[in-house]
DNA sequence: GTCTATAGATTGATAGAC
DNA sequence: GTCTATCAATCTATAGAC
């Protein structure tokens, strides 16, 4: 039946996304060949040029993909406990536990899809939504108040907000993949506490 | 006589870690083959093995020079005026604008090190050094409360807070590369306010 | 001290079998 | 729909001329 076609097919797919990915984390997308991400999925290469075209289609599924992983990672962040500063830590613990985490190597790819996003035009608007995603669902939080009990936030306070808290965890990720003693989870915590209390100034 | 000979090699060797740099920046450490590199300085692949071995030694020349230079242009950030808000804004006009001019493509460069210098153990250390030489001198600044007139700093808060600033500063950066509009310089300068004065309760 | 020439390995992509 | 075989291009690194 060409319904068991299908679902062959899009395993096929998903098994060279996930290669792919792997792949591409390890040893960066330059360094990723065509052979090796097939490989990673149990196909040849035959099956991944079918599928995507060539190599760099198979690098912009893998950031749309991540773009719509990580939107919906945050997303589920922020409906944890009651207490805001609670809320913070488990922000902060699941943005910066699993990317530091040695097998998946998140916070690698990250780096890489955003560097290719740079170069390649072409790809620049879907990294780019992808942080505007981010931003966005992690601006709703910020503008309900969940983060800081009654003290409500303009849409706009909200979104420039969730852009500093968003910046700051990038920032000293990188910081602490080359160095964990420099950032310690309670410095993180108390930056992040400073951004979204002292946000009355922000435009 | 060897006086002239060591100057020309001296010339060479600067030729070649400038055309790395900026063919590295350019097209990422795996894209830059050796003989791009020693093209852009006028040499040849020769000269360059002679003078760093390897790709490799060029690259991990690359980060030390990369090292040494950021450093000392943290240092002349904060020596400007006298308004402890000027500064911070001159603080960032100087980390972000000379990273975004198109041509030199610092933030790309500085990104395409980290995860070399992430994935290469023997280079992790030169980068991490890096970083805290820039945490060090930044945080030299705000212990002397150059950045707030009349709040010392011991010195366990003021690393902390470097900390912080540097991680703001480059997560903006990273956000700003890809969508300009999402990090006004306003909103920057007062996400680094907010992280000082909210650092009484840091570590 | 730098260049030319080249070996040896790897890569992206295609064509055709099944 | 996936695989095998293969070509042309590119890369790192070395050897030897000058």
């Amino acid at each position: 039946m060409s319904r068991t076609q299908e679902q062959r097919r899009a395993e096929t797919r998903r098994r060279l996304l996930d290669g792919a990915r792997s792949v591409v984390a390890d040893r960066g997308v330059a360094g990723a060949s065509v052979e090796a991400m097939a490989g990673a999925a149990d196909r040849t290469s035959g099956a991944l040029y079918d599928h995507f075209g060539d190599k760099d289609g198979i690098i912009v599924a893998l950031l749309d993909e991540w773009k719509e992983a990580t939107a919906a990672a945050t997303q589920a962040d922020l409906t944890g406990t009651d207490d805001p500063d609670e809320r913070l830590r488990s922000l902060w613990a699941n943005f910066a536990v699993p990317r530091a985490a040695g097998g998946q190597q998140w916070m690698l790819l990250e780096h890489e899809l955003w560097l290719y996003a740079c170069r390649q035009p072409e790809a620049t608007g879907a990294a780019a939504d992808r942080y505007a995603e981010v931003r966005s669902r992690l601006a709703e939080s910020l503008a309900g108040g969940l983060l800081q009990a009654g003290a409500e936030r303009s849409p706009d306070q909200a979104a420039g907000l969730a852009t500093l808290v968003i910046g700051l965890m990038v920032g000293l990720e990188m910081q602490r993949r080359l160095e964990p003693d420099a950032v310690p989870d309670d410095l993180a915590v108390a930056g992040l506490r400073a951004l979204i209390r002292g946000a009355g100034g922000l435009s």
